[in-house]
DNA sequence: GTAAACATTTTTGGCGCCAATTTCTGCGCG
DNA sequence: CGCGCAGAAATTGGCGCCAAAAATGTTTAC
């Protein structure tokens, strides 16, 4: 529960990006400092610094002598952060065939299949586990780590909360086809296929983007 | 010298950001606390705080019991941050064209003329201004708000300390007349035309990117 | 003369307390 | 019965002090 000695307070950020993410606290709820040490066992100081963190990364906001409470995204930060993610992320796509090696696909190809069987036999969460395991994987691929880097922060900041993600069982069973399509794609080295591909998955639309 | 009552640690955080880029701090320079508060004026605790959010952008790096010292990027991660803001920068294009106004591309003008006079009459640090103020204008056409943020946070990690950036004249000379070229674009709505002039500039060569 | 060991000084980092502000609760008044 | 007000409780946020760790300077032994 309690992180180990130096990387306390970088790791309370990440604990309580991924609770806030998962819909632990309620969408523009007080986060009271008091409850948080408590909840994880921290010191004051560094819930007060993950505070300041999360801040920065808007994943909360703060308030002056009110506190922090968690950051609500409207539609329209919605659609900007998806429409990011799209420029991110596709822009990445030449990268990734170009290093893709024959192991690599190989390990995508797993951890697509581990997701599709998830969807008939897992938990909404052991789901969006899977799926972000397959997308880290692809992402790496990539040889930009700073793009890297920004496309996994955005990813945390965007409603990927699985509440919302998979709205009906066509649509999460769209997205497992879609990621056996990333990966022949990769295999076929057709980086434009590829970048239209994770442009429809991120959309969740048929269409690629027009930006 | 010393910051508002409320956002005295943002405002810190700017400042001693913009310090860095400007080369205040040797690269690589251990940054003592004692020193940060007597040269900025203010609490140990907001230097601290400051600190942390400098680590977080990477602008410095925290090694425990040793402290903070400005982490100098190697050519590596200057090249991907380089690619990265071409990626971003070039995507906004079609929404500044979209979105520019008669009253925007004046302006806009009026800027690039600005600079184009500095060259001759300005100081470094002026010239350096005059730069960050277009762009910052140009950027703020984009209709997508975060993206504007995102290619602002990476502009001030990027490599753009003056020291580094127009290594010649001929090419500080190019670059204003790259302005006059990304307003001429604008002008005639070609998103296209924006576009790759972006990326020209950003990379600082005649090419187009072929990411 | 050099190098290692020791002592001093500087610096970081954590812990706790207390003041300022806000919110909640209960009471009185119209 | 509702509204407003005052006191109390709770929460945030700032400030300072002190221990642990590192860097520096000094002494001593070889």
């Amino acid at each position: 529960m309690t992180a180990k000695a130096d990387g306390t307070a970088a790791a309370l950020v990440d604990i309580m990006a991924r609770d806030i993410q998962a819909g632990v606290f309620a969408a523009g709820a007080w986060l009271k400092q008091i409850d948080l040490e408590r909840r994880y066992g921290a010191t004051r100081m560094d819930v007060r610094r993950a505070l300041d963190q999360l801040a920065l990364k808007r994943l909360v906001r703060h308030v002056p002598n009110r506190g922090y409470h968690v950051h609500a995204l409207d539609d329209r930060q919605a659609d900007e952060i998806r429409e990011l993610r799209v420029v991110l992320e596709s822009a990445a796509a030449p990268s990734m065939v170009r290093n893709a090696t024959a192991a690599d696909i190989a390990e995508l190809r797993a951890l697509a299949r581990r997701f599709e069987e998830l969807i008939l036999t897992g938990t909404l969460l052991e789901q969006y586990e899977a799926n972000i395991a397959f997308h880290v994987r692809l992402l790496r691929l990539c040889s930009n780590r700073e793009l890297i880097n920004m496309a996994l922060e955005l990813r945390g900041r965007g409603p990927s909360a699985p509440a919302t993600q998979w709205k009906t069982r066509a649509r999460i069973e769209q997205s497992g086809r879609e990621h056996f399509m990333m990966v022949d794609a990769l295999a076929a080295g057709d980086a434009d296929l590829l970048r239209s591909v994770i442009a429809a998955h991120i959309q969740q639309s048929e269409a690629q983007t027009t930006l």
